[in-house]
Formats: structure tokens, C-alpha cells, sequence
DNA sequence: GTCTATAGTCCGATAGAC
DNA sequence: GTCTATCGGACTATAGAC
């Protein structure tokens, strides 16, 4: 036992989530949050580079849990395919914690610097998997867009899933924009005169 | 003739990308280039909402020409198709421009907020892209994911035309990126035993 | 056009863990 | 002793209020 008491990175996260859940991420002051927490000012921002970092500390595990599900995948899945089994792991994470994830993207969507964090996030998680796509062989540009395709069903689904009083699971509604955007991307192109 | 010089607007931009390239986005302050253009703080923050915001002054009309490519695009076009023709437009744009592009993309990589930024402008774009879509009668969500696929298409492509001593137009590079994307999406998936 | 709150940085001091 | 985590206070620039 230290002189303090223990965990403040984690009674931070939770006090940050209160306040902004209560009164919303403006209204909100970083000093409220550490006095919340029992802790100054200054420590806060010793563990958090801003103010909006607190919300996404639980980030990195997300990405190492996709980037790895990609790793692991068959070596003899395509691409598209191997990035497919890596939405799964996300929807299985997620699916468990549906509750917390709608709190927490309502906070996010009613301020626009969260939203501006929370897609360089995403942008963040496309770098990497772009990285783990060209660990399996796979040459650019075609790691960098297959990348950009799953995040961008990641982003529709999990859109879709908060949303309405969908009945539906986080991974069947991964698979179903899956295939809607192959059936868009795979169009005929039709030929002209 | 008002009473005072005209183009505050104007002047308040180019004095933000002169220094900002000179020194960088996080050296220079507000009201050195209130001062470079001859105007106080106060009108800066009339005329922007925020300091990031004078280097992305230009982008609602780019965000109109694109969108209109897309709505003015023969009905009978499939939609990644009509997508495709405001990609087009947005490359004859842009080819015009290269090496302003080039500085400008370089004071924003420099910079973790004008990266989130530019990320959220272009997230408004796939947006648009996706109402226009669904103006053309294509529902959600094959409109949002036709509209992120777009994104990734112009995000990919417009960086290799900056990046190397690449000799290809950006018209080019743009179709090619789509159709390796089409290539990527379209591989068949494996049957498992 | 002035005034002010808040974010975020810097320097140093302190006190326990090892 | 060294390392690490806390706290205190002063400071600048942004951004919004008055």
C-alpha cells in the first residue's frame, strides 16, 4: 500500500464518465473531475495528454484485440476475409457491453472535439490493420483501403446496432453490411456508348 | 469601399498558412497572424470558430463540387459508379493545385489537431455523399457504406499522389485505387470443410 | 473591445517503494 | 541512494462572455 489511495487512473476514468454523463462534456471542468477522484489538477494530466483522452483509454486493448484476431486469422483467408474475422472479435467484445457503449457514444456525439477524437481512434485502428495486412503479404494500396473498408463497416454497423430497438446482434449486423457493401462494390459497371 | 482594407478573410488566410508553414500550426499564435493581417484577435475569432478552422475555409466548396458530380450523374449509373464521377471531380480539382496541396498537407500532418480536423471534414463529406445518394433513391445502409467507401478511395489515392515523385495524374491514381479496392472486396470467399 | 475561465505546460518539492 | 507518484503554484493561449 503507497501513501495514496490506489487506482486513481481508474477513479479518474469513472469520475470523468459521471460528470460528463451528468452534465455533458463542456460543462464539465478538469478540476471537477480530479477533485472527484480525490486528486489535483495536475495529476490528472499526468496520466491523460487532454481532457478528452480520459473517454478512450480503453482503446488500446480494442485494437490489439482486432489487430490480433487479423494476426491469427487462416494464412489462407483473403484479406477481406481475415479483416471480417477480426469485426467478429470486436462485435463479441462489444455485444457484452452494450449498456456502457451507448452512454458512452452519447457523450461522444454530443460534443464535437470527442467526435474529432473518437475518429482518429478509428483512423489509428485503420494504420493498423493496414500494418497487419502487410505483415500477411498483402502490398499497398490494397492494405491501406481493405483496412479503410473495415473500419468503415465497423463505423455502420456499430452505428446501426445502438441506434434503433434492432433486435439484432452486433456480429450478424457486422456480416450483413459486410456483404451490403460487397453487393454495392461489386456492381457491373455498365457499358457506355 | 468600407473603412477598412478589403478581404479581411482573405488576408487572415494566407498570413495563417505563410506562418504556420514558416513555424509550424503550434508556434504561432492567433494574434500574430491577427497582427500579419492587420486585424485584431477579436475579428479572427468572429470570422473562424476556432484557430484549425482558417486552414479548412475551402472545403465546403469542395464538398459541393463533389456532391453535385454525384446528384448530376446519369440516373442509370449504379451507385459506386456515380461515386466514382465525384471522385473525378474532385481529382480535376485538386490536379490543379498540386503543390499547394502538398504545403497544406504537410502543416497538417505536422499537427495531431489539424489531423482530427481534417478527419472530421472529411467525415461531414461522406455524410453529404451519403444523403446524396440517398436522394438517388438508395437506401441506408448502402448509402453510408457506398459513401465511406468513396472516402477511403480519396484518402488512399490522394496521399500516393503526394507522397513519392509519383508521374500518374490524380484522375488516375483515384481509378486505380477504386478498382483495386473492387478487386479486394470482390475476392470469393473460401468454403470451410 | 475588454475581461475572464479553462486547458494545458513547466518548474520544483515531497514522500513513499525498492 | 534511485525511482516513481503525488501536490503546489505560476504561467500562456485559446475561446467565449460581457
Amino acid at each position: 500500500m503507497g501513501r495514496w489511495e490506489p487506482d486513481s487512473r481508474g477513479r479518474l476514468e469513472q469520475a470523468a464518465f459521471d460528470l460528463f454523463a451528468e452534465r455533458g462534456f463542456e460543462n464539465t471542468t478538469v478540476a471537477e473531475i480530479a477533485e472527484r477522484a480525490g486528486l489535483t489538477e495536475r495529476t490528472f494530466f499526468r496520466q491523460y495528454s487532454d481532457k478528452r483522452e480520459v473517454l478512450f483509454a480503453g482503446g488500446s486493448e480494442f485494437q490489439e484485440l482486432v489487430v490480433s484476431a487479423i494476426a491469427t486469422a487462416p494464412a489462407w483467408l483473403p484479406p477481406i476475409d481475415a479483416v471480417a474475422a477480426g469485426l467478429d472479435a470486436a462485435a463479441a467484445l462489444l455485444e457484452e457491453r452494450r449498456a456502457f457503449a451507448r452512454m458512452r457514444q452519447a457523450i461522444i456525439a454530443a460534443n464535437a472535439e470527442l467526435r474529432e477524437r473518437e475518429l482518429i481512434k478509428l483512423a489509428s485502428l485503420s494504420a493498423a490493420i493496414a500494418d497487419t495486412l502487410r505483415g500477411r503479404g498483402l502490398a499497398d494500396p490494397a492494405a491501406s483501403l481493405t483496412a479503410e473498408v473495415a473500419i468503415a463497416v465497423f463505423r455502420v454497423a456499430f452505428e446501426r446496432w445502438l441506434d434503433d430497438g434492432n433486435q439484432l446482434g452486433l456480429p450478424q449486423i457486422m456480416r450483413e453490411s459486410l456483404d451490403e457493401l460487397k453487393a454495392q462494390v461489386g456492381a457491373p459497371a455498365p457499358v457506355h456508348a
